[in-house]
DNA sequence: GCCACGTTACGGTAATGACCGAAGCATCAG
DNA sequence: CTGATGCTTCGGTCATTACCGTAACGTGGC
């Protein structure tokens, strides 16, 4: 096999406590500074400083200066969806042992971004609640956006058509990524209609995000929006 | 976070050149007794039994006696998925640096088994072919299998409505997973569908395994009906 | 210019863990 | 029973690497 090496190079990369702590909070899709991933990753800025040069260079990070200030994001969608899957099997594997909910995942639970689209039990509710309405079809392995789909996120402002011409697609179906939410175990919305009704949602101020976390909250409009024209069910 | 801990002991483990090469060599389904995959992983019987009890333990591996050998499979397919996107990153990653292809590699490139399904060059032109027959539908994100696509494996003996049935799936479409081939960069049939056509290839001897590989070779039977049912272009 | 702050580079220390040799258990063949 | 095979356990060695303290290097504000 040509990348053995660079398998287990990425790996053990991820496999260090502090490090795995920063791809972690970087999992939102955000670029978060050297201190700041100290900060998360339980070690000093010197020690911080290593482990984010280390994965820039192989290319897990990239890197933008702005100033005095370096902001560090997730190279790519597929280092995300590395990341996605090993908290998958990890938290399928946890789940033999009683698990604790501290309260401070109790927002991230309720909702979250994961890299670019919604998750949590609002991402979970809407991924039901198009289901449910004819709007969508989700599958464990795949899902697809009907036409009904395609016009309600139209009205919504969300062009899918113009998504799929951007990407050039052929296909005449809007094909989407369910996502397991290893906190709720169902599938939600990814891929690229899962990001667009996200970015969408945090542009219209349906939903902003909660400081210092991945944790989002959903606004007042946000709520109205979500129940009166998705016909989503949030308790 | 509750499982943060799990994710780095999970990727951890991963991480280990001698446990990496094990897996890789998991990858086919296939369940490999112990010294086998001591052999794979380049170490002694004594280094690779520790490996082995200990990825067992955490739950990677799940482990099958038999008389005096002991075979050792990947415990799920969340596992398969996961090692299948540490690939797509390192591999990703790798591009960088010219790639040698070794002659072990022409046979894996070929054609191979991915877990449970096919991939390499064999795997992407039975998805190809599909796409070009209208059979089915793949985007990056997603695929589905139409109606003239669910026909045409009826006539070749797999029965999609079956498969359907037995995962109790209420989606009235045959949607399917592409996985992203990490050697052609293309993607090819995975999922439900895809281990279904892969499964059906052997029983029928369109295919075989090449012995202590995860390459697989194409019959002459299977040369034909890959061509002319399926209208694949074999190099 | 100066100082404050964020970040990086360079030591030395300590702990983790991979590895193998030797020995001990099982299982199967004769 | 005896020997052979497959696998595991134990003990000890060695390499790797995470970590921090100290010090140096940039950038931005004054």
């Amino acid at each position: 096999m040509a990348s053995n090496a660079m398998f287990a190079t990425v790996a053990s990369l991820v496999g260090d406590p502090a490090r795995a702590g920063m791809l972690h909070a970087l999992m939102d899709g955000r670029a978060l500074t050297a201190s700041e991933l100290a900060q998360v990753g339980r070690v000093t800025p010197q020690t911080a400083s290593g482990h984010l040069t280390r994965m820039a260079a192989v290319g897990l990070l990239s890197l933008e200066k702005q100033g005095r200030h370096r902001y560090y994001r997730l190279a790519s969608q597929a280092v995300a969806q590395m990341i996605e899957s090993i908290m998958q099997v990890a938290s399928g594997l946890e789940r033999k042992r009683p698990l604790f909910v501290g309260p401070r995942d109790v927002a991230l639970r309720a909702a979250r971004t994961c890299y670019d689209h919604l998750a949590g039990r609002l991402g979970v509710a809407l991924a039901d609640a198009l289901v449910a309405g004819g709007y969508a079809e989700l599958a464990s392995d795949a899902g697809l956006v009907t036409d009904a789909g395609t016009q309600l996120l139209h009205r919504m402002g969300i062009d899918v058509d113009a998504l799929l011409a951007r990407r050039g697609k052929r296909a005449p179906r809007v094909l989407c990524r369910p996502c397991l939410d290893w906190s709720e175990r169902r599938p939600h919305l990814a891929g690229a209609v899962g990001a667009a009704i996200c970015a969408h949602s945090f542009q219209n101020g349906w939903i902003r995000r909660i400081p210092a976390s991945r944790a989002v909250a959903i606004t007042a409009k946000g709520q109205r929006i979500f129940r009166e024209d998705f016909g989503m069910h949030l308790e």
